[in-house]
DNA sequence: GTCTATAGCCCGATAGAC
DNA sequence: GTCTATCGGGCTATAGAC
């Protein structure tokens, strides 16, 4: 207690601080090697948590999993969210979607290619595919409207907008954290958006 | 060659296809659980092959993955190939690509699933990205060729250009198998083609 | 809440009969 | 070539001291 040798105390202090700690790091190995690819003593080692201390937090590696997963998914909806003031057009609004995924790759890759990659090989049941969350709903929403105001070509109904949109930025996204691609995402941002564009444009 | 008696004798004769029915089960297995999700037994009891033969026939449980990977690049190149004369458009050949992505969804969705998910979680290691293998690299080079004619439009280069128009049946794919998308995508085919030529055209 | 130690389980890979 | 039986190893999850 009054103890206060060195800064070390500080760490045992704050449980929140380890949770993140557990989140962050075996959200990254989970990336790496995938979900049975990681083991508790590998999140152990590359966390600094315990075996207890994260047992104590999560009831078992497949509900950290959902942790996970949650939280890349809130935080990828809360950037969205940031870069929008609301009374945007669609065009507008699709484009800065573009953006934030080209920046995302190269600031966050581990971040993006969790959104990528991670949904499938299904071995935690029950989560949804990322392309069914909050963020890419709402794009939805302005497609709608994009395809009533007329702005949009009209034999596609607002999912096959949507996917057609999104299916350029993501695979850019792809390729560039595969290696293929050599320039970053950032540089060429503004030719993903023209391309996008013009896919779905009336 | 020598008659035999009953269709039973074949099936002990043939060690190729016991190698068959062990890459399909483990490929279905791995596309639904993910490598490392997929245990030996699990894959002695999809096929009906025990784990001596297995064991016979693939050195240990990564290089039978690296079997299937090879196996299904060459199955979709394959198919790629036999449905072009040689003398096609660039538009005609991407064309046939889009088709074929739509049809394989539909027809043998484990064989897609595979091309689109399986690459990632890097259990094992040195797999090389599904797109960049034989049939990606055959598109890109009828690209170039786009570009040089001056159908494509000129400030991409020929990589962005295949991501842009790959990118969107492979995204429809996606959808489609996690469910999103109710239509099959041999309905919507003649939409995404249109969208993605769109995206890239001069 | 957090730690270490370990119980109990199942896996990958092999051995040895046929 | 193919089988069954099994070994050693490493895993998840828990127990019990602090």
């Amino acid at each position: 207690m009054a103890r206060i040798v060195t800064g070390l105390k500080k760490r045992t202090i704050n449980p929140q601080e380890k949770i993140s700690k557990v989140i962050m790091a075996s959200r990254k190995l989970f990336v790496e090697k995938g979900y049975c690819g990681v083991s508790i003593p590998d999140i152990v080692e590359a966390s600094g948590v315990s075996t207890g201390a994260i047992y104590s937090h999560f009831k078992d590696k497949e509900t950290l999993a959902r942790r996970i997963h949650a939280y890349t998914v809130d935080e990828f909806s809360d950037l969205l969210q940031s870069r929008l003031t609301g009374d945007e057009s669609v065009r507008e609004v699709l484009k800065v979607f573009t953006y934030l995924v080209c920046e995302l790759v190269e600031d966050d890759p581990i971040m993006m290619k969790y959104m990528l990659f991670m949904q499938h090989g299904g071995a935690v049941a029950g989560l949804s595919p990322i392309c069914d969350t909050d963020p890419f709903r709402f794009l939805q929403q302005h497609l709608r409207r994009g395809l009533a105001e007329g702005v949009l070509r009209s034999d596609q109904d607002f999912l096959i907008a949507g996917l057609t949109y999104t299916g350029v930025a993501l695979r850019a996204a792809e390729l560039r954290m595969d290696g293929v691609l050599q320039e970053p995402l950032t540089v060429i941002k503004d030719i993903l958006v023209e391309n996008s564009w013009n896919a779905i444009k009336a």
